[in-house]
DNA sequence: CTATGGATGTAACGTTTGTTACCGATCTTA
DNA sequence: TAAGATCGGTAACAAACGTTACATCCATAG
């Protein structure tokens, strides 16, 4: 049953660097559930009963959200090897926080949460590999979402980049650099309209704080940047 | 040696529900190191090998980030049975990404992260609550820092008003309530200034969407401020 | 009851930002 | 190399916002 899967899952960040046949194994032993999906249809629904983690086998799915004001968002798009449901595993809730919807027929494996950090005599060292996968995973995600509201909280549209590019500077150690962003990208990431930035960008290299010619830049003067950023 | 804080370390959230014996036995197994720092000591320097998890025995200490900018922040404080390098222990990080500083005279113990994850024949049970412990903390840091982000992420004042009354009308089931916040903390909260919330609260009012006075909030159009928050 | 201090509302002003539309530069593909 | 697409810069205007200073409300102690 699980024997056409074992690769894919294999390559998950959560089960990365598992044996074959010791998913297996284990797959079999927590009789994790494969489900189909065809398209549009509810692969979770926010506000019920949350059981077990998913992990897309086949097909795309989406996470998305009812937000307070009663809106779809979109969060995040899902494709196999994708995990869903993680973080509201570990937290306590007991139901969806959001929604999985297919986009295209989909197929899903969900696994209980306590397969993860329960207890199974024969396979300790399987299920210490999936801890530390488990617990790095969620790890990151909440260093990425620390990142973010570092940039989020900065007011001004010139803290932002100047916050940036002096994260950048700091990172490639060359006043002269070339950003892994483009203006759209870049705009995105920060949370402010494109031509703000751009034009923020060009006043700062009118000021002499910088130059730039699209994605090459070359930090002037460090200190005053650096004072920039302390408003 | 680790007689005199057991109770302590028991009741913070990494050890809570263990037996005092079997924290004893474990905190002997690994051996963990009690530290003693004098006032504005460095307890972790950014940058510098990470290598433990620390947990306050007692005494304060604040997390300290050098950002970009070369500012000092102060990212938070610590209390007795409050733990810090929880993330970066499990991201694969090899640096403290923060520095903490004894704000008076401090204890810390420090405890590795194969404490927590590792194998120990004898303390099964004690390490799969270890594990679920430490799964949840983080797990939560990380619902917390994504409720902040979509709060963020929105652009105008009015919106996050609304996205905020919104929430508070979800989880409260009724038009009329008691924010849990006052005017300051909100204004902290949605990361906007205060004098700048009163207004566009007061907009909101002149504009029939909501009767407030002081904390107490009534919706008078949940639609019509939904529809508000689709900007 | 009245004085005090903290919390909240209000107003005015200048600045920053969002928005839209358009232009030119650069890249891509036939 | 020409056509089209994509990317980035620019400008002008209105709207939203930050800032400051002060007025008003309310709780509480004296």
């Amino acid at each position: 049953m699980y024997k056409e899967w074992l690769k894919v899952i294999l390559k998950s960040p959560l089960f990365q660097g598992m044996e074959e046949e010791q998913l297996n194994a284990m797959l079999e032993c927590i009789s994790a559930r494969i489900v189909k999906y065809s398209k549009d249809e509810f692969i979770a629904l926010a506000g019920d009963d949350f059981k077990e983690i998913g992990l897309i086998l086949a097909g795309e799915a989406m996470i998305v959200k009812e937000d307070a004001a009663g809106n779809r968002v979109i969060i995040s798009m899902l494709k196999p090897g994708d995990l869903f449901g993680e973080m509201a595993a570990f937290s306590g809730k007991s139901k969806w926080p959001s929604s999985v919807i297919a986009q295209q027929s989909c197929t899903v494996i969900f696994i209980s949460p306590r397969a993860i950090v329960g207890q199974c005599e024969k396979l300790c060292v399987s299920h210490q590999l999936l801890i530390t996968n488990m617990l790095s995973i969620i790890s990151q995600k909440a260093l990425i979402l620390n990142r973010k509201v570092e940039y989020l909280s900065i007011r001004s549209i010139r803290g932002k980049i100047v916050y940036y590019l002096l994260e950048q500077y700091k990172h490639k150690g060359k006043k002269t650099f070339t950003l892994p962003l483009n203006r759209n990208e870049l705009a995105d990431f920060l949370n402010v309209p494109r031509p703000s930035l751009s034009r923020e960008m060009c006043r700062m290299r009118d000021e002499g704080l910088i130059d730039f010619h699209r994605s090459a830049v070359k930090i002037n003067n460090v200190e005053k940047l650096r004072s920039l950023a302390e408003l």
